[in-house]
DNA sequence: AACCCTACCAACCGCAAATCT
DNA sequence: TAGATTTGCGGTTGGTAGGGT
């Protein structure tokens, strides 16, 4: 039913040349954001839409921070990863300067294993043993059994309902103040 | 110097939600 | 209201830089 993205012409793909982020970058600091579907033509670009979307916001923005991740960053993302799960553009909306590509990234590659070597689960946070049987928590606001009848508040960390195990999060991380509000980033020790 | 392995990161893909007609 | 289209998200992959042998 649904068309492919890129279903036209021929788009480029992989990685984005200088003059490619360059038209990209004019186009919407004249244009603006949005119309995705349109810009790769307006710009004048062989790419698709949703090319251009991922390059503007994870590499283009210019409010970008880059370079490493702090060490209260990282508390902070172990934190939120607690209480959202894999709801990285969540995440990533508390890190000034950060994207969700990128914190997912550094998730995946950095933070990880450094759970796993203090010993704590990634998965869930739970101090123990049997790494990679539970499911991820959080991979989606509304999963496919889960109705949502009851309306979420745009920010699930003023909403505790959506969060299916924000309880047994508690208790597994007795030392992590999940107060809803996230305050400054506090160094928590696992 | 050449090869292999690992880690990192940019980008793609598929799906679901949101929006439009 | 239903179907079509667009946008956004999360999972995954592929290229490559760097270190070790």
């Amino acid at each position: 039913m649904r068309k492919p993205c890129c279903e036209k012409k021929k788009t480029n793909k992989g990685a984005w040349s200088k003059p490619e982020d360059e038209k990209l970058t004019q186009y919407i600091q004249k244009h603006g954001e949005g119309s995705w579907r349109s810009i790769p033509q307006a710009a004048g670009l062989h790419r698709c839409g949703k090319s251009c979307r991922l390059r503007w916001v994870n590499y283009l923005r210019p409010d970008l921070k880059r370079g490493s991740f702090g060490e209260d960053e990282e508390d902070l993302i172990i934190k939120l990863h607690a209480l959202l799960g894999n709801r990285w553009s969540l995440i990533a909306g508390r890190l000034p300067g950060r994207t969700d590509n990128e914190v997912k990234n550094y998730w995946n590659t950095h933070l990880k294993r450094k759970l796993i070597q203090m010993g704590v689960d990634p998965n869930n946070h739970r101090i123990g043993h049997n790494f990679g049987h539970t499911k991820s928590f959080g991979s989606r606001i509304n999963t496919n059994d889960q109705p949502s009848e009851n309306s979420h508040s745009d920010d699930p960390l003023l909403d505790s309902t959506s969060e299916p195990e924000s309880n047994t999060s508690c208790s597994a991380l007795p030392d992590l103040n999940l107060d809803l509000t996230i305050g400054l980033p506090i160094s928590f020790g696992y």
